[in-house]
Order: structure tokens, then C-alpha cells, then sequence
DNA sequence: GTTGAAATCCCAGGTCC
DNA sequence: GGACCTGGGATTTCAAC
């Protein structure tokens, strides 16, 4: 993971569909090397996948929530039994284990207020261990960035 | 926006890589009305753009930061000029305007809480009309989703 | 006007230097 | 890291419904 590692990061981030071509000529490679680096980030897991960037309000889907979770008790089995649950449940986006108040962090995506109450009544509201739940919606989207804070200035 | 056009999305959203053969297949098109579906969707800005999706960790960034911001003043002033400041900080990810206790959240990425506390004090604190910053730290991700929550099962 | 098909151009991926 | 080569996809054009 050097500097032109980074580089080739940031400018698929930028545009993950950008030719090999491209790429190598921004990032001051030709496109032998630059490709196997790529494949090389994308083997290693440093590179998990490429996807399209959608807005939500276009596809009706305007609401974002953030949802806190708070477990009644934080044993292993609660623990994982939450944690499964959230990875079936397609309306939740992102789940991060927090710490502080509460222990999950969730992003939810739905059409509305009244899709949201249904999302907590018929998925949230069924898994076991849920003691509280503290919701919060966005109205609107000031940033929405997919390019990581990366210090292109030293190399290695 | 009718089904397929969903289903185009869906898929772009789990590989935006895919050619545009493999999608038209996938969505049960052949590959020319496919390929201009996904270039009307881009036009019309339902389709932002295509991002590789990176792992923080893995690029020396594994501490995620969630940020409440509350101002001080609810001015256009005041609020503006925090949302300018927000889009060149590089560090914040994600900005949303909040509904509740908090105006702001943030998500920002961070090498460690070195990292972070160096952020608050030199680009949080120089925003005029911060009045108060509640940070959450993230341990770690069980779900990290690039694909909407989609109803697929109606169409136009 | 919208869809399927063919031809050209250009890129991806592999191999060797 | 750079250069060549080949298979395959993207893009444009054209025909058909």
C-alpha cells in the first residue's frame, strides 16, 4: 500500500467505472501495472466491490433514519441473535456496534413516517433482546461523499 | 421508473461493474434497451455516479466517528456557512440536516481518537456557530449495505 | 417510437521483456 | 514497471415491429 495505492483508491472512488486506461493516466502509471495493482487491492479486500451511487428520493425512498438500539441484556446470544436479524432486514442500510449510550447504530432507508412505523413495528419490534429504540430522521443531505480522507502526501 | 428500471438499479447497486451484457441479461432485457434504460437513469440523475467500495480498515482509516451538531443560531447565515464549511472538509463523509434535538450529523472517518480530536479542533472549532458537538464512536460494522430496500414487486 | 441485430472501435487481461 | 497481443464488450448504425 503505497502512494499510487492510495491514489488508484481514491480515483475509483471518484468514478469506479473509469477504464483501466484512464485510470493508469491519472494515477502516472501505464496500464499493465495500474491493472495489477487494482486486482491486487481488489484480492486483498482493500477494495470489497464497485457499485452504482443512487439517490434515494428518486427511487422513492426519501426518508433516512438513524436508529440508536439499546439491548436489554449484552450476552453473547442476544448479541448475536440482534445481529443476524439486522443482516436480513433489507431496509437497514448500515449497523455499527457503538459505544456510549447505546449499543447499535442503525441507517434506515424508507418512504415515509408511515413506512418507517411499519418498519419498526414488523422488523425491529420482533427481534429479541430490543430494550429501546431512539429514532432520528434527516431531513435533507448537506454531503454525501463516497472518496475517504486518504494522505496522498507520504508514500509506503 | 417501472420495474425494470428498479431491477437495473438493484443490480448496478450490487456490481456497478457488470457489462452491460451480464445486466441485461439479469434484468431480462436485451443488452440495447438495457443499456439506454441505464443511460436515461444517469441523465436523470437517479443514477449519481459509480464508486468502488473500499474497507476504512484496511486503509488506515478504521475509526468511524458519528457527530451531533447543534448551532447556535438557526440563521440562513449561520446554517449556510456550516454547510460550506462541511462540503471542504474532507474528513466528514456523510452530512445530514436532523429533525429533533441535534440540527446535524455527521459521519466522519478517522485514523484513531488522536485522529478525531486533532479534527474537532481544527475544523470543527473553526466553524462559526458550532454551540455543541456530541461524538459517537464506532467499534466496529455488522452490516454495511450499497443496495436499497426496493419494491420490486410492483411495477410503473 | 421503441426494440432487436450487426459491425466497428476500443478496452481488459494475460504473457513476456 | 512497461509493451505486445488476443478475446470480448461497448457504441453506433441500421433494420423491424
Amino acid at each position: 500500500m503505497d502512494k499510487k495505492d492510495y491514489q488508484i483508491i481514491r480515483e475509483l472512488q471518484k468514478d469506479g467505472r473509469q477504464t483501466n486506461q484512464e485510470l493508469s493516466e491519472r494515477v502516472g502509471l501505464s496500464p499493465s501495472p495500474c491493472l495489477r495493482r487494482v486486482k491486487n487491492l481488489e484480492k486483498a479486500g482493500v477494495i470489497r466491490g464497485y457499485s452504482a451511487v443512487v439517490d434515494p428520493g428518486e427511487c422513492g425512498l426519501p426518508t433516512t433514519a438513524f436508529v440508536r438500539i439499546t439491548l436489554d441484556r449484552h450476552t453473547e446470544e442476544v448479541a448475536q441473535g440482534f445481529e443476524e436479524a439486522v443482516r436480513g432486514i433489507d431496509e437497514i442500510l448500515d449497523c455499527y456496534v457503538m459505544s456510549g449510550g447505546s449499543d447499535y447504530l442503525l441507517r434506515v432507508l424508507v418512504a415515509d413516517l408511515k413506512g418507517y412505523e411499519r418498519f419498526v413495528r414488523t422488523r425491529l419490534h420482533r427481534i429479541k433482546g430490543v430494550a429501546a429504540i431512539d429514532s432520528g430522521f434527516a431531513y435533507g443531505t448537506v454531503k454525501q461523499s463516497t472518496v475517504f480522507p486518504l494522505s496522498l502526501g507520504m508514500d509506503s
